[in-house]
DNA sequence: CAATCATTCAACGTAATTATTGAATGATAC
DNA sequence: GTATCATTCAATAATTACGTTGAATGATTG
């Protein structure tokens, strides 16, 4: 297969690896293993796919670098290979962010209307938390959450906000987050709590942002 | 075309742009416009595709982001859109290198064995330059050299290089470099000159890295 | 203003990608 | 050792991507 010209043989081998980005659902899928290693069915349900249709975009970003995979007991849980996978899509949400015209419009348009204060920063979070000066709030499914999440963080997911209010403190200031930039539950649960009188603003992207800045996990 | 789900629209929006570096010959026309800003035609030529399918790969990279253009003349000069762009084939390549075991296995067969020595690094041969202790050979054809080099370097295309060894003084060490780090004519122009007693080594990356980073261009 | 020329468009056949369906693995668990 | 279950494979049909050909565009140049 490989050709006498090594440069051609490299770069054949490169574009596979960029084709397994471009499908929105396996971008989907790597937003969601971003939180940490789940299994075939479990990623299907989440993004919308039936199983067999999972497991074959899924084999076809593990042949071309981007996930692992291994066992446990029946099921195969897949993760992300490496960090630098992580480095890529965020190196292609860049490019797409500054030269296409529709992705500056959606964000524009609806992730920064909705959230009209500025984000906190990671190392704003992280010497706030040191002070023992704010409440962290994770909205993401509990899976998710037990996968990793903001040390002293409390979880409770998008959909069950409004039942748990009384568990968030209302003196103190709340910092909420999700699975990163465009994830929109953190958005969301800003605009529920905010209507209740909670004084909240949102984490910078989310977690595998905060975990692959080396910031403290539990 | 937009759905009512914003983050649907985005993620379908990045992987166009996935797709576009997702073909060997878009990569290698990416590689090129590092060099500098060149028309349909020069590119289709280094290339080895025809006119028409070339202008089919520019407007798609042109669409989704990656590409730039203006006119000059009758020629249409492409461009790379932005510094982001680099960042993400750089990401790329190190995703591939480090998880695509064919990868690995070219770079190390080919790549490595005809370097044996350590490559210079930018930082050391910019400081060398400032003490103009070492020549610098631009291996890249007229064109790219043209539209930007490192400075002080003397510019001999790979093919013309055993015509024209009496420009390379024999008592200095020579540092070659060309388009990158899978371009194949600094590695070729290390080999031939050290078969006949020149003191040469080889930048690491090439022009566009340099730039990138920085360091002064002429 | 007509001719020129680089580039783009349109149409075509071929190849690759995608989602679906149902069967086949193959390791676990009883 | 057999049944179970998550995952993968194989085959199909629909859609999309690819390269070639020849014509069209459209700005420049004389």
């Amino acid at each position: 297969m490989s050709s006498e010209n090594p440069k051609r043989t490299l770069f054949a081998r490169f574009a596979e690896t960029a084709k397994a980005l471009g499908h929105g659902r396996r971008l989907e899928i790597l937003e969601l293993l971003a939180q940490g290693e789940r299994s075939v069915e479990a990623l299907a349900e989440r993004v919308g796919l039936s199983i067999a249709n999972a497991s074959q975009h899924l084999r076809l970003m593990h042949r071309t670098g981007l996930l692992a995979s291994r066992r446990d007991g029946k099921r195969i849980l897949y993760r992300l290979n490496d960090p630098s996978v992580l480095e890529l899509t965020a190196a292609l949400h860049r490019v797409a962010e500054r030269n296409v015209a529709e992705v500056r419009e959606v964000i524009r348009g609806y992730f920064h209307e909705r959230d009209a204060l500025e984000p906190v920063s990671r190392k704003e979070l992280s010497q706030r938390l040191r002070d023992g000066l704010v409440t962290v709030l994770d909205v993401r499914p509990e899976d998710e959450y037990a996968a990793g999440h903001v040390p002293k963080a409390i979880n409770i997911p998008l959909r069950e906000l409004t039942r748990r209010l009384r568990q968030i403190p209302k003196n103190r200031e709340v910092v909420a987050y999700c699975r990163g930039p465009y994830c929109v539950l953190a958005f969301e649960a800003v605009a529920i709590l905010r209507g209740r009188g909670f004084k909240v603003r949102r984490l910078e992207d989310g977690y595998p942002e905060w975990k692959a800045a080396g910031l403290p996990t539990d």
